[in-house]
DNA sequence: GTCTATAGGCTGATAGAC
DNA sequence: GTCTATCAGCCTATAGAC
């Protein structure tokens, strides 16, 4: 981020300071998912992070708000990409394909870690939750609503119910991602191996899963271009 | 609980006995679904029991082996009833319908905390399970992959993968009842009130989902009766 | 900004009376 | 079998030197 030789001192340092905070954000979002709040020691992500423990309080003012900071910033990257597709023009069933491709992207790139803690925290009933967080899930909910009505409306789609297809749709792909670990463990240790699915041919399973299942009864086509 | 009168001690009070690990097995599979296996302290599994802390050691072991017998018990219960199901000659499209119902019985009621304790123990990558319980979800892996290969192999589904399927399948409907109560928090809070989706509607919506989204391309008729 | 040292709370487990 | 009392360990957070 800075291009010219710094005081080790001052204003300088603010290089330092904000890569000590993104290894803690970085170590911290690792831990969490793999272990959930409660089971990671402040010592392990300090550790992980190679930084000093009490550099979770001086940046983030403790455990707490340094697992909201890593929530909350994932949260708002995902919901600006569901929302941008959801304004999509295109047919319903087009968008809703390109979505699950965008969820497996999301879930295996930018933020491999996000859905176990999403999870987590959802299963929790929202515990670790600042009120201002909890309407997250809310707008991703409404922009898969948005798409799956428009395909109803547009009769492309079976009248479905928009909010239960949401679930099964985003629940089993989190359910993939957030249990990958599990069946990498489980199935490798069968003889003769298994091979874990990959999650490119889950997605594609579940864009076609979907596809056929939601298509309207009597008419294949396409009505519009 | 107690019919006629016993001796204070000795063997005559097995009865009660039974009765302080039912309630242990009962207070522990609510909480431990609830808040996780690291956020419930030994005290409030005692205190919801109406118990003696120490009678967690006394029976149990201490709180792993509690934990691990209340993951066991159920565990076996419901692959029972899967691995029966998996053995019907009926069609498959039939047979997966009926299994997606007993999934929401099972949820919703002989073990409604399980989804939660499950999908927890498997997100941790199976941190808490012993080796004897870590082939138990292979063991309902197999049972639902025996059904949709069935169904594949009559003609009666796509050739999808049993795998992907089984993976779609049971992880929406792990999601949706592990997460209920989430929904009914957010949901229920807001104004105007949305009515959180009742389970029978998503057993219901997970069927069609799964009929017309498995279905065979051209034979829309059954081939027996 | 970063580190060390430590305070103070909570946890799981047990010893021993009954 | 059940209870009370207690212990040792680990946790988060902070004070204060640099």
């Amino acid at each position: 981020m800075r291009s010219v030789a710094l005081p080790t001192t001052g204003p300088g340092r603010r290089r330092d300071a904000a890569a000590t905070r993104d290894a803690l954000l970085t170590a911290g979002g690792e831990l969490f998912a793999e272990r959930g709040y409660d089971g990671v020691p402040v010592a392990a992500i300090a550790q992980k992070a190679g930084v000093n423990k009490a550099m979770i309080n001086y940046h983030f003012g403790g455990k707490r708000k340094l697992y909201l900071a890593i929530v909350s910033a994932t949260f708002t990257d995902i919901i600006a990409r569901v929302e941008a597709l959801a304004e999509s023009p295109r047919p319903a069933p087009e968008v809703l394909r390109e979505l699950i491709a965008a969820v497996g992207e999301m879930a295996t790139r930018r933020h491999p870690h996000f859905c176990s803690m999403m999870l987590r925290e959802v299963m929790t009933g929202g515990k670790h939750l600042d009120p201002a967080l909890i309407d997250k899930p809310a707008r991703i909910l409404g922009a898969v609503q948005r798409i799956v009505a428009r395909g109803v409306a547009d009769g492309d789609f079976r009248p479905v119910d928009p909010l239960l297809t949401h679930l099964s749709l985003v629940g089993s792909l989190v359910f993939f991602f957030a249990t990958a670990r599990f069946r990498e463990r489980v199935l490798a240790a069968r003889r003769p191996r298994i091979e874990p699915p990959a999650a490119a041919a889950y997605v594609k399973h579940m864009q076609d899963l979907l596809t056929h299942g939601l298509a309207a009864e009597r008419r294949a086509g396409r009505r519009r271009a």
